[in-house]
DNA sequence: AGTAAGTTTCAGAAACTTCTGAAAAAAATA
DNA sequence: TATTTTTTTCAGAAGTTTCTGAAACTTACT
């Protein structure tokens, strides 16, 4: 009797939960199954590992492998000796948190606040421009806090986040 | 000379905007603007209305309007003597977050966290088994705190996080 | 320079998501 | 009950994203 996931079948499950995760989250499927898969593996891989790993091509390691380099999750490393690049993943996690939440806020947020003040200065003429411009406006209150939330915790290092939100929750 | 945006122009970028957001959070475009067509509008509105507003088809606005009420965003509104049913958004900002984090953290937190516990329990006895062990640990150990400050923050009310965080960023 | 090893690119294919519109179902009125 | 109005469903169309694989490119060794 098996007491005891073995190692293949846990990894499996990783691989494919972490690849489920990062579809909701903007960043695809393969992409962040290379990234579990790096995280890991003791060693860095070979593109030519993670293709076999993942059963994935060429084309579509080297790209995602690219992107998550872009997204600072992933970094190259050189073998003395040896033609090859080897990657590994960043493995602290709140370094890997960070790293996302500055990328999304980016893409997302930074363009936010700015067609929210753009729309700001609108002429409160008619009823339906003033429910615009008071949505706006409440928007824009929350969008600032959260952006300054944001950006205090990216700031912050992993201790003063656990600390402080513990003290927060009791 | 406009020194002011008029009202259907920034209607538009904000319809815009909103659905773009949307799509980046795992909300459909068409289901993102609806939202945001009601959000910014005095009426609640028949299904025509928004059809009509936004160029879409009776099949396409039923559906994202059914999605919309699933995610606890938009509510139906009867009129006495209309057999239309219209439809008004949440315009509470706050409340709106909170339903989206609520919503979100079944999706992906909580299954997250169920595989992580199933994984837990893997036999170490290789250094691959033993740094997937210590990953799924940390993971573990994160996401907990996620879930529970997610928790803490559906629970508080809009003032108690404004007053906090303002006082954590000084 | 020539060759071999490795990396990047990108056009088209495959997979996936969203949308349309007409038909079916449901609800309200007469 | 028959008619009209409104809502729902869903098969196929349209649109979007992701993937493949072969060719082009780059690098470094002989």
């Amino acid at each position: 009797m098996n007491q005891k996931m073995d190692w293949q079948e846990g990894k499996d499950k990783f691989l494919q939960a972490w690849g489920a995760l990062g579809s909701s989250w903007g960043i695809n499927r393969t992409m962040a199954q290379i990234h579990a898969l790096l995280m890991i593996s003791p060693q860095s891989l070979s593109a030519d590992s993670v293709m076999e790993e993942l059963k994935i091509s060429r084309g579509n390691a080297n790209m995602n492998l690219r992107a998550l380099m872009d997204w600072g999750l992933v970094y190259k490393e050189l073998r003395a000796g040896d033609r090859k690049e080897y990657f590994v993943a960043e493995k602290d996690i709140w370094k890997v948190v960070r790293q996302i939440i500055i990328n999304r806020k980016k893409k997302e947020l930074d363009p936010m606040l700015k067609i929210l003040d753009e729309i700001g200065g609108i002429e409160e003429n008619c009823p339906e421009a003033i429910a615009l411009a008071s949505t706006v406006r409440d928007l824009k209150l929350f969008s600032s806090k959260a952006d300054s939330t944001l950006e205090m915790l990216v700031k912050a290092d992993s201790n003063w986040f656990v600390g402080t939100f513990m003290k927060m929750i009791k």
